[in-house]
DNA sequence: CTCTTTCTCTAGTGGTCGCTACAGAAAGAA
DNA sequence: TTCTTTCTGTAGCGACCACTAGAGAAAGAG
């Protein structure tokens, strides 16, 4: 691995060139941002940025990859470090209130929003992936829990994934259409509400 | 009124061709359709579109009014013919289920969908202050019959509009990603079980 | 028939899209 | 210094975008 290179040195960040990017995928989508667009706000030439990040899909690619582990890592985290599947789910959901409407950054979700309309088809078709794996994940977390008998055994953890999933994006989109961070945790407080052995005392953090 | 019109008559059926538009932003979205899509799918050239429609922005905005009074006028009928609050968002989101998923259209919901990534700001501006419309209409139903007695007194309208509304955006999002009709179903029951007075019963048709 | 009106068709407008050829600039290697 | 390597800036590629000028076609009015 070479630690010196060998020729003129890159004249920007790359990771922050990168989270530009990000941010403007964000906001505007994949089609909704144009190239002029990206080199403008990441501060460098097209030919830069077409070195340094390969084309436009790549350079998407690589932001979405970016994005699951920074914005959009809490997911995963709130699944791992909780004990029960409803607690996953109930800080999921929390916690997604309050991202996507965090005044620091674009609003909602970028897997939900960033390719909807998408003229390029591979584009869309990989964040609907994308997407699908994650309920696909929420089912199977569901599942173990109703195997360990944490959740009642007719408890349907697909319909329960689905669920919490629509819930999820209808939260991204209510984040887009101007929701309070307020707003979104009174929905996914309702939410929770509809799970099985809904005791109120169980969110207690 | 001109019952009888003078120059050389339209080869084209207006209505015919105005659903061919809708369908096509219905799948596509705003932006991700292009006008020579347009004219390609009514079968006519773009004078003619220019002619009979306007501008792209204008047919659009026509084919949003369509939808409203076509494919997208169960949520009224489900509020103006069902005699309570809980049994009209029942049917909505149970409605909603069926004509998201139905087989002879595009899936889920133009409103929602068309104009996401839209670099047109007006564009995506009125569909959101639409579907904001929405909620305020759903919320100002469930203060209506909180008012009444129909539901508790401590009952949110707000929040349990905001969430009904999410739910709804949620179950268009699901479709487009292939849920199917009784998928959507399950996540609508769901949906409802987190209703106040939510007495499994009542659901009867 | 001719005249007027309205639509249709061909062909093209300027503008933006994603992307790149090419020449020069800035570094290490010799 | 000179050579090689890699990045940067200008300038422009063909393709597509929304849109339209202008000529001809199809109807009623006279």
């Amino acid at each position: 691995m070479a630690t010196k290179q060998r020729g003129r040195p890159r004249s920007f960040d790359r990771e922050t060139a990168l989270e530009q990017a990000l941010r403007t995928f964000w906001e505007h989508g994949y089609e909704g941002t144009s190239v002029s667009d990206l080199t403008r706000v990441m501060g460098i030439g097209a030919p830069s940025l077409y070195a340094a990040f390969g084309d436009k899909r790549t350079l998407f690619d690589e932001v979405v990859v970016r994005y699951g582990v920074t914005h959009g890592a809490f997911g995963g985290r709130a699944f791992d470090e909780e004990p029960t599947a409803r607690r996953g789910v109930a800080r999921l959901l929390r916690e997604a209130a309050a991202e996507f409407t965090d005044p620091d950054h674009p609003r909602g979700c970028l897997v939900i929003t960033a390719a909807t309309n998408c003229t390029t088809p591979e584009v869309e078709e990989s964040l609907r992936e994308r997407r699908n794996a994650n309920v696909a994940d929420i089912e199977s977390r569901i599942a173990a829990a109703v195997a360990t008998g944490e959740l009642p055994a007719d408890t349907d953890p697909a319909a329960l994934a689905r669920f919490t999933a629509a819930v999820f994006q209808g939260m991204s989109q209510q984040a887009r259409d101007g929701a309070t961070r307020e707003d979104l945790e009174a929905v996914a407080d309702l939410a929770m509400s509809a799970w099985p052995e809904g005791s109120v005392a169980e969110n207690g953090d």
